[in-house]
RNA sequence: GGAGAGGUGGCCGAGAGGCUGAAGGCGGCGGUUUGCUAAACCGUUAUAGGGUUAAUCGCCCUAUCGGGGGUUCGAAUCCCCCCCUCUCCGCCA
């Protein structure tokens, strides 16, 4: 979420920055300045006014303790109470639709971010190449029926398309290449490993922006909590509400998770098999970051997620997504014949501090002596839907590169290769596979 | 799910309508003293928002005692709802 400090500050830097992604954001930004100053002649009033009651009421008490009588100016303070109850209220108001355009802005986005739609994608680097087959390759869920190891069927009896059953073999894929993952970021890219809450709160699953934009392709339990769409929700809110000094970090963590997503609205291309399923396994990486040192996380992060796909000897490229790239990953992956699928690379840069939780108001915490700053990278997936935010960050006129992740906030990186193994003959990925 | 006990500053722990942003202790920071170590003593030590400022410092105001509402001129203290922790009982594919 955009500090609505920095939009009050430099409007027009923010104002150019959003522009690279399109026009329907420019709109929300003069709202939000309107409502800024709004927000902000009320507190005046109403601060003062609290002033003035404080002072009174202690006159009252003075006067109490005196003997003497205080009807009269307890009469006067009733009527000015309900005055600051009011305007209370109306500063609540404002700071509701202050949360609503911020929640729904996106992250501004780097300067060196090409604009464009996926033809302004800029390739970084290649490493392997494509197989080429003097046979027309089969797709991957006719491969993995026929050879047992995957049973679309089944699982769409038991749970509706979209929930794959693995068997045999491919059920121990799915098991060797999450372990095969964990084990190699703790062991060799310094990650602590962590098993994360499957559901979350509400004001967890906004912290960390899914809602209430994504809200449509969130599966709700019947008490009101959120079965994760990505372990990027649970691990990122691991530090929500705390200070973490400069000396902790960067601060990696490496999760496995099932993920659950409705993907609504995703019918047509590209979903056949395990292109695009409710549930998938995933092994997310996040980092948390001193601000200042974002790009060259970022790349590390970037290098122990090639680093997979490496050792599984899979082709890939990483591309710098443009902004308005609707589609596609960071580092793409060969994989089955149609379709090229891959990491997808994510950067939300926080500050030290950002809002608290979900609640709304406006605290924040910014450290005196030891500034701490937070910066999640999650890492993996497939979503070649939601490329819309890349690669961003924000930057505060104030204190330097920061961007605010609500309840979290943490500025994040978030990069998601995908899942893909190998069978004998063909590559396919597999849905245990958004890795 | 039922019954009970709790949630107060970095930590422990008082407070039970106004003099409490909050005693006391610990820890931290600064200082004095001190062969060293240690100790003692003095001082200091929350966060956010708004205002002031070129900006920082500072200063002023507001808010904050699990979260949110309410009662009241005034709430850490009273009422309501919710969350969390602990103990006991029940349930447990």
């Amino acid at each position: 979420m955009l500090d609505l400090r920095l939009i009050r500050e430099s409007p027009d830097d923010v104002r150019r920055a959003l522009e690279r992604r399109g026009p329907d954001y420019l709109p929300a930004i003069d709202a939000l300045l309107e409502l800024d100053e709004r927000r902000r002649s009320l507190l005046q009033t109403v601060e003062q006014q609290k002033a003035d009651r404080n002072r009174a009421s202690e006159d009252v008490a003075r006067l109490k303790r005196a003997g003497e009588d205080a009807s009269s100016l307890i009469a006067d303070l009733k009527s000015l109470s309900e005055a600051i109850r009011a305007l209370d209220q109306d500063v609540r108001d404002v700071e509701a639709d202050i949360d609503h355009h911020l929640l729904r802005l996106p992250n501004l986005p780097a300067p060196d971010v090409p604009v464009g739609d996926e033809q302004a994608n800029v390739t970084l680097r290649s490493w392997g190449s494509a197989p080429t087959f003097a046979f027309e390759p089969k797709p991957h869920w006719e491969l993995g029926e026929a050879l047992g190891i995957l049973d679309l069927a089944r699982g769409a009896r038991i749970a509706g398309s979209g929930f794959p059953v693995f068997t045999a073999d491919g059920a121990r894929l799915v098991r060797s290449l999450v372990s095969f993952m964990i084990d190699l970021h703790t062991s060799e890219h310094g990650y602590v490993e962590v098993a994360p809450p499957y559901l979350v709160t509400a004001s967890s699953a906004t912290g960390t922006g899914q809602l209430p934009t994504l809200a449509e392709d969130m599966y709700v339990t019947t008490d009101g909590l959120y079965l994760i769409p990505t372990a990027e929700v649970p691990v990122t809110n691991l530090h929500a509400g705390e200070m973490l000094g400069l000396d902790e970090l960067p601060k990696g963590y490496v999760a496995y998770t099932p993920c659950f997503r409705r993907e609504a609205g995703a019918h047509g291309k590209d979903t056949r098999g395990l292109i695009r399923v409710h549930q998938f396994d995933k092994v997310e990486l996040v980092r948390f970051a001193a601000a200042d040192t974002s790009a060259d996380e970022h790349e590390r992060l970037l290098r122990h997620a090639e680093t997979v796909l490496q050792r599984l000897e899979i082709p890939y490229r990483v591309v710098v997504l443009a902004t308005g790239s609707g589609s596609k990953s960071p580092i793409a992956s060969w994989c089955s014949p149609r379709v090229t699928l891959g990491l997808r690379a994510r950067r939300l840069m926080t500050s030290r501090c950002g809002r608290q939780g979900s609640a709304p108001g406006w605290r924040r915490r910014a450290p005196a002596t030891s500034p701490t700053f937070r910066r999640a990278v999650p890492t993996f997936g497939t979503d070649r839907r939601r490329a819309a935010n890349r690669r961003s960050f924000t930057r505060s006129t104030r204190r330097g590169w920061r961007c605010r992740g609500r309840s979290s906030r943490c500025s994040r990186t978030i990069r998601r290769p995908m899942a893909v193994f190998a069978s004998r003959r063909h590559w396919c990925r597999t849905s245990a596979a958004n890795i």
